[in-house]
DNA sequence: CGTGAAAACGACTTATG
DNA sequence: CATAAGTCGTTTTCACG
């Protein structure tokens, strides 16, 4: 079942502009057959309501320096010890995402590093400010990241 | 260090665009003191090198009936066969992103769907289509995601 | 919520330093 | 590689159904 909330066109233009973040709404309206600015106000609309949260580019780590990609497990070292460890990591700028998860560990993080010592440092500051323990997965290859997912 | 190849104007290009996909050229170029086709020519140079990948509008899943997201790690159940994975899921569209990853586990998944009965019918899909075992990860809640990393 | 038209603005190209 | 100028397409607003 879906979001009834959300209909069909609307869908459509999600998924679009998902694939295609910078597409026209001219183009939008030629393959959702309606009206330039009709596109727009529905654009806008999805905005507003937040079911559009942003547009990015993506951008290469790679080649910008960043071949690094991990995954780091986190565990309060003191469970007694009030838990802001997000609000206390937020400023690593390594850090790209950041979920609370269920399972063993507390929080996971997506971290770009250019080399295996600047992840060496970057697992000391997050254990320093944070008080926790870390269990690092370094990522071999990516297949693919963040392909839209609609439905 | 940074990478060489990839200078400061153009880094200040990536970064503005990572966080606004649809920035104007005319407001990039006022952000970094270029003219508008300066600008342009370093975009469409950008886009040739592979530096900018594509753009993208950030949807949220929750409000369009994906509230659910998973990590889900992969081991093949028999090392003898040939490990072709990846190729064997790529179909499956709930899968978000696939890494492979060092550590016990092969291969790492994040994906969404609906409810809790979805993720199991995606878990059998993906441990059927492939001939492996799946571990798998509820994310509780999302602090941040795919913010931008470019230093 | 949709349309179509008009005005403002930005994209893209070409010529030039 | 940067800038300036001109054309063309897109965005945005508006009055209206």
């Amino acid at each position: 079942m879906t979001d009834s909330a959300v209909e069909s066109t609307d869908r459509k233009i999600l998924q679009l502009l998902a694939s295609d973040g910078r597409m026209s709404f001219t183009d939008l309206g030629k393959a959702t057959g309606l009206s330039t600015s009709a596109v727009h106000q529905r654009v806008k609309r999805l905005e507003q309501r937040g079911l559009i949260q942003g547009y990015g580019a993506t951008v290469n780590h790679a080649e910008l320096g960043l071949p690094l990609t991990a995954f780091v497990s986190i565990r309060p070292i003191d469970p007694s010890q009030p838990d802001d460890c997000p609000d206390r990591i937020r400023d690593i700028t390594e850090i790209e995402s950041c979920w609370s998860v269920a399972g063993t560990e507390a929080y996971l993080l997506k971290v770009r590093t250019a080399t295996p010592a600047a992840l060496e440092d970057l697992l000391g500051r997050i254990r320093n400010v944070a008080n926790v323990s870390t269990r690092t997965t370094i990522v071999l290859s990516t297949y693919y990241e963040n392909r839209p997912v609609t439905d």
